[in-house]
DNA sequence: CTCCTTATACGATAAGCATCGTACTACGAT
DNA sequence: ATCGTAGTACGATGCTTATCGTATAAGGAG
């Protein structure tokens, strides 16, 4: 990959608008909530947006940029994790508060489906 | 004024993502932190938003159809509050987060402009 | 009624952003 | 060295949005 190395924000450089507008998209969302149930690194590929790759890419890129998600290579994959305890300290509540809402619209939208 | 009567989303229309767009402006932000403050109703003339009065009008109107806030006409004034029970239910936790994290970060601001 | 204050409506504009496809790179396995 | 997988880069496109100015409407005060 060109980009070897990828840039975060400091802790005191993520601004809560930021955050706020990263989180205020259904597919970042999204990665979110299933970054935050699973609770581990996890690979791009392994959570199914319905957008194509380039789209995919651009959102976990905003998402680090905003300063709520970590990345780092591990070969040709790219692991993604919350920056959980940046977050908590930064903006306490925050994160569970939007999490549990997420997951509980999941779960609305999960029923309507069936 | 031609609207009379104001829309506003019944609560169970109310989205998360919805909520966190309308929350991830500054000037939106600004609004709701006052409001917050405050803890009464206020008219738009009361917060002084460093843009013109119809961008002024359109963010209240973002956050009306949000959900975020609650408008009605009292004479010529338009007195605003924050649906506090309502997102509070819907998302507890979440406006208290985003409101002591934008009160902070204005005390900051205000800090640095010192 | 006339004036002032408050806020809206409307049209315009410029910027931002979500999306895509295609071409490309990096790494690991064969 | 070749191939496959994972992800990036680079336009391009069309939608959304933040912003403005001007003209307008509603209500209160004189």
């Amino acid at each position: 990959m060109t980009g070897r190395v990828l840039e975060h924000p400091e802790v005191e450089e993520i601004r809560l608008e930021a955050v706020l507008h990263a989180l205020a998209d259904p597919m970042r969302l999204e990665v979110v909530r299933f970054l935050s149930c699973v609770d581990r690194e996890v690979a791009c590929s392994e959570i199914d947006l319905v957008v194509s790759k380039s789209t995919t890419t651009h959102h976990y890129r905003v998402l680090r940029e905003a300063g709520v998600i970590n990345q780092v290579y591990r070969g040709t994959a790219k692991m993604n994790s919350l920056r959980r305890a940046d977050l908590d300290a930064l903006f306490p509540g925050l994160l569970d508060s939007v999490v549990a809402a997420a997951v509980r619209e999941a779960e609305q939208a999960d029923q309507a489906s069936v």
